[in-house]
DNA sequence: ATTGATATTGCTGTATGCAGCTTACGGAAA
DNA sequence: TTTCCGTAAGCTGCATACAGCAATATCAAT
């Protein structure tokens, strides 16, 4: 009976390859795309600060077993998206304001340097991409669409990563774009317009700078736009509790 | 007989708990203490880069199962310290040159934000501290003492840390720190005599500092011995190969 | 003697059982 | 009705058994 125990979960709506499908190769890491997958969840906060995760939960609805769950809520403890107590769970972490203020100040500076670590040039194929993504940007303003909006989110990111010349600073900015998400999305869905037409923005400074080839102005967009946010939830979050970590469900 | 399984091991030698002895509290964690020290291992050269991590030997040693060493090691591969193959074992990865060189600059700048970050003052205690440690370092030009100079450096950079007041910046400083402590490690056992003298030059560079409260003065200090350090690694490694990854031992 | 395929060994990846800890619920006493 | 305590349930941390993969040794064929 237990042989063959490759995925005898729940097959049919295998949450990692829901439209992808990738070959996934010999057997490529199996808690890898998991891990993308519940951190995606939490930045998007259907997974929302509070929340507890349950491995036995996490691990049938995957089709696998604890063990792969474990190893992604270690990853993501170490990270600092979750928390996980002993005979009680793993809960995800609620924000505390300063944290993600020292993160921000932090981002600022290595936005900066961006330009100054011997960044990649500018390619043709890079302000194509941005093309795109703002032509999709302008389109979303209408309907509230927020996957949309941060899927293109993830793509600038991705672009912006291509630019980065040192492996260590871009594998921080990275790490950091999807530590301070969550923070950013809350305000994205409390004021759809406004963040849409920052987006836009955005998108249009960078492509400019990068039509000019110069890496370091697109440094120093994305060092404008995130202090620009950082403003902007420094205000918002004022106004209501300084920490969101009691937004609990259970 | 599986009954009563905490450490039923090799509990007389135990490698974690020699010297300190720490009360642990209730269950704390198991695989922290693991971690530490066999990252202390890998920054001292004790395990050479190529040599092989196996799971069950270090389980043996320390008295535990394959599971909580197996945390360990998949948090020692996040951070870049060994690389797990399937069917193969767990490799300690040599320092790639290049990636040590991006990994200088991005900590030279680093370095430079911690009196720009919202720094700690600097306290009286720490002046203390520090001036035990530059006495200390001062001994043991005679006799090469390595594991000394390496705690030494230790509590440097323990000091460092607690004027760190942005977070996250406190938590990179470390990370890299011991991420480049094994290159760095490499030359010391090269020239004594040399790191010696420039580990007390900048001690007492950084007492100095400290002594102004200048926080600012004190990052600016370890920018510059941080830039030493690179050049130096930079002067070394030219002459050998490139690549320090063939220096298994197997 | 050399080369090729194959068997064997040892490792990591995964699944699962057990113990301890934490919390919640329910009943008894004040 | 309220408070307190004991008990039960559920969770994570750890141990262990099993399956798959990679490398090496072995043996046969040329």
């Amino acid at each position: 009976m237990p042989r063959s125990n490759r995925r005898t979960g729940a097959d049919g709506d295998d949450p990692v390859n829901k439209g992808t499908r990738e070959p996934w190769g010999p057997t490529k890491r199996l808690s890898s795309s998991i891990y993308e997958e519940v951190r995606e969840r939490i930045c998007l906060m259907r997974y929302p600060p509070g929340s507890v995760l349950r491995e036995v939960e996490l691990a049938g609805e995957f089709g696998v077993s604890r063990t792969p769950i474990r190893q992604v809520l270690q990853k993501l403890e170490s990270e600092g998206f979750v928390e996980a107590k002993n005979g009680v769970g793993t809960i995800v972490t609620g924000f505390d304001f300063l944290a993600m203020r020292d993160i921000y100040e932090l981002r600022l500076k290595l936005a900066e340097l961006i330009g100054q670590l011997s960044p990649n040039p500018c390619l043709d194929s890079h302000c194509r991409q941005m093309e795109a993504l703002l032509e999709r940007a302008r389109r979303i303003r209408a309907k509230q669409d927020t996957e949309e909006f941060w899927r293109i989110n993830h793509e600038r990111q991705s672009i912006i990563r291509a630019l980065i010349g040192n492996v260590a600073l871009r594998e921080l900015y990275d790490r950091y774009y999807y530590l301070t998400a969550r923070v950013w999305f809350q305000v994205v869905e409390a004021m759809w317009d406004d963040q849409v037409d920052a987006l836009c923005t955005e998108l249009n400074d960078l492509l400019r700078a990068m039509r000019a080839g110069d890496t370091q102005a697109v440094a120093y967009v994305e060092r404008n736009h995130l202090s620009y946010y950082m403003a902007l939830i420094g205000r918002y979050v004022s106004g209501a509790d300084r920490s969101v970590s009691a937004m609990a469900k259970r």
